[in-house]
DNA sequence: AACATCAGCAACCGCGTGCAA
DNA sequence: TTTGCACGCGGTTGCTGATGT
């Protein structure tokens, strides 16, 4: 899809926290704008996103600033065409990590989460869907949600704890857990190119798929 | 041609977490 | 310890274009 130019609602305002009576510009983002905000991030970073929001000269709040840097603007970010292989890595880690879309989009060179999240709502979710069908006329009561369990936790570090803690490899709904998964999804360490990790992933999850 | 419905997606919202004062 | 700010995440909304009637 092209650059959106449509109008979306232009109210004031951003409703809940803010309780500044200033007017703020909401809806679609014009090129412009994004020209302002990505000059701005030039100069000075991504960081503070009020800061940028406000000195920017934008009349946005940061947060829609935030969103639109990392969503569209930002170096690198690929839009549309998601590729059978991308597919088939989002089904699987879906199926491994259920609706945790920034974590998803992180083993995705390119993708944002909301892409993926949006991608998933309007093509996969059906997908997903028809194959639990499917395997339950096989055998009955398949697993519902992530393989794997995981506590809130910051990006960039360990994010992933077992339910039952420790270096268990039994997970709460009976899944069997062949690797070590805080290793796995370490995303501090990038030592591992994001290609390997893909193909190690996938080898994986077939051997998961074995088992089942 | 006109209208209704659906699908895709950008953007918004609320909430949780981390951190500094 | 508490409080407030900044940030990130996931769910939801609603606009637009496509398709069907």
């Amino acid at each position: 899809m092209v650059a959106p130019t449509r109008s979306k609602k232009s109210i004031n305002g951003h409703g809940g926290s803010s309780s500044s009576k200033r007017v703020m510009n909401r809806g679609a983002w014009t090129a412009e704008e994004d020209m302002k905000l990505s000059g701005y991030i030039e100069i000075h970073g991504a960081k503070r996103w009020k800061t940028i929001a406000t000195k920017s000269g934008l009349n946005r709040c940061g947060k829609s600033c935030r969103l639109r840097w990392l969503n569209y603007l930002r170096p690198n970010i690929k839009r549309g065409n998601i590729s059978d292989e991308e597919e088939d890595l989002i089904l699987r880690l879906h199926r491994l990590l259920g609706n945790r879309w920034s974590l998803i989009a992180g083993r995705l060179p390119g993708r944002t989460d909301n892409e993926i999240k949006n991608y998933w709502n309007s093509h996969l979710n059906k997908k997903a869907i028809s194959g639990r069908e499917k395997s339950r006329e096989v055998e009955p009561a398949p697993p519902q949600g992530p393989a794997i369990s995981l506590h809130k936790a910051p990006e960039n570090s360990p994010a992933l704890e077992e339910e039952e803690g420790g270096s268990g490899d039994k997970l709460e709904d009976g899944y069997l857990d062949p690797f070590d998964v805080e290793e796995f999804f370490n995303f501090s360490n990038e030592a591992t190119s994001c290609q390997e990790w893909v193909s190690k992933f996938l080898e994986l999850d077939g051997d998961l798929l074995m088992a089942d």
